[in-house]
DNA sequence: GTCTATACGGTGATAGAC
DNA sequence: GTCTATCACCGTATAGAC
């Protein structure tokens, strides 16, 4: 065994490699050529230790979409926050991760319309149960005065929200900042307050 | 020259099948006998009209992100509408215009993502031109009563909110209609309202 | 477990006949 | 302009030595 940790063992090498360049590339942009060197190993080790490219691509998808849904339902269903709060904290959450992960949002968008029965495959396993999902529509429904159809465009809304400012990078980039990255990433930062805002003044403003 | 107009030319078949296929597949995972088969010609005669895989996407993809951000300018800019109908009179035609290309916005950023140049590219020949989008932002911050910076946060919403339900539809229609794509439509048909109302109702509850 | 060498199929692109 | 045949390369995957 080697002495500290700075050493790490080969397949969570293989796993962090994998992970970099499935995200940025796609399952069909990347190479495994370029996962290997990325781990520093070569090409051959990775077949050893996931059979082909595809099996190392769903172990790392499972995983990318499995934070893609963060667990926050219990938080949606406290009767100790207010409807208000509950919405700034699943916000603030949702875009808190995308800072930590920006590329997440584009590569779960591509690969699950690349292969739409991914994400059925998957379900189960990720943090996402349709029946507690339903229940918090119901309780959120309430809490609003806003029908169970309205609160589904709501959460749907409030989704997109948070994603697409990571999702259409590029595009808000140029056509917005004149590809100015500073800017960009000043307006994700004051993006957390904002759709917030939003969200809660849209309901407001609905139900006067 | 052929009878009548139901036999297309040869160029003419090939940008149609390579849209198809370009669209649904992405460039990287894309084949040339795909496109070849689904314009009904071989392969060589592809390579006749456009001398590259990279030429024929990016003849197809300039088209395609053209038509993604549509001539909506001058509307906004119209002093005979409010902001409510501006904004009502956006979204209708945003969410139409996928209605009709329901892949055109992962297709979009898809590519966008794998080529973050690629917007800088043909930002001059799409629709898009800053200086007048900084017109449309100032006359709007006017007429709601807004900041310049609330305005645009507000826009990043309202189209993140029209692109979304189509860009994530594998996710949309798997988690929250358990697959069912009657559902799924049924909802997409009344986001048009629901984004609208959403937005003006959100500046209503802000600015009382 | 890790490496080098190689097999094998697929893919973009071209040559050349008609 | 359109076709068939073919090339050259690249990418996944495996064999086999250590």
């Amino acid at each position: 065994m080697k002495s500290n940790k700075i050493e790490k063992d080969t397949e969570s090498k293989i796993l962090e490699a994998a992970k970099r360049v499935f995200v940025q590339k796609g399952l069909d942009g990347a190479r495994m050529q370029e996962i290997a060197d990325e781990a520093r190993i070569n090409k051959a080790l990775l077949h050893y230790y996931f059979r082909s490219k595809e099996k190392l691509f769903m172990t790392i998808f499972k995983v990318e979409l499995n934070s893609f849904f963060p667990r926050l339902i219990p938080v949606l269903l406290s009767p100790d926050m207010t409807h208000e709060q509950k919405i700034r904290h699943f916000v603030e959450e949702y875009i808190d991760l995308f800072l930590k992960n920006p590329f997440l949002p584009a590569f779960v968008l591509r690969e699950v319309n690349r292969n739409p029965q991914i994400i059925a495959q998957f379900i189960g396993e990720s943090g996402i149960d349709s029946r507690k999902l339903k229940e918090v529509m119901k309780v959120l429904s309430n809490e609003m005065g806003l029908s169970l159809n309205e609160v589904l465009h709501l959460m749907v809304t409030t989704v997109s929200a948070c994603i697409f400012p990571f999702a259409g990078k590029p595009i808000i980039e140029q056509v917005l900042f004149e590809g100015n990255s500073t800017e960009y990433n000043q307006f994700l930062r004051e993006r957390k307050k904002f759709v917030a805002d939003f969200v809660i003044f849209s309901i407001k403003g609905r139900t006067i």
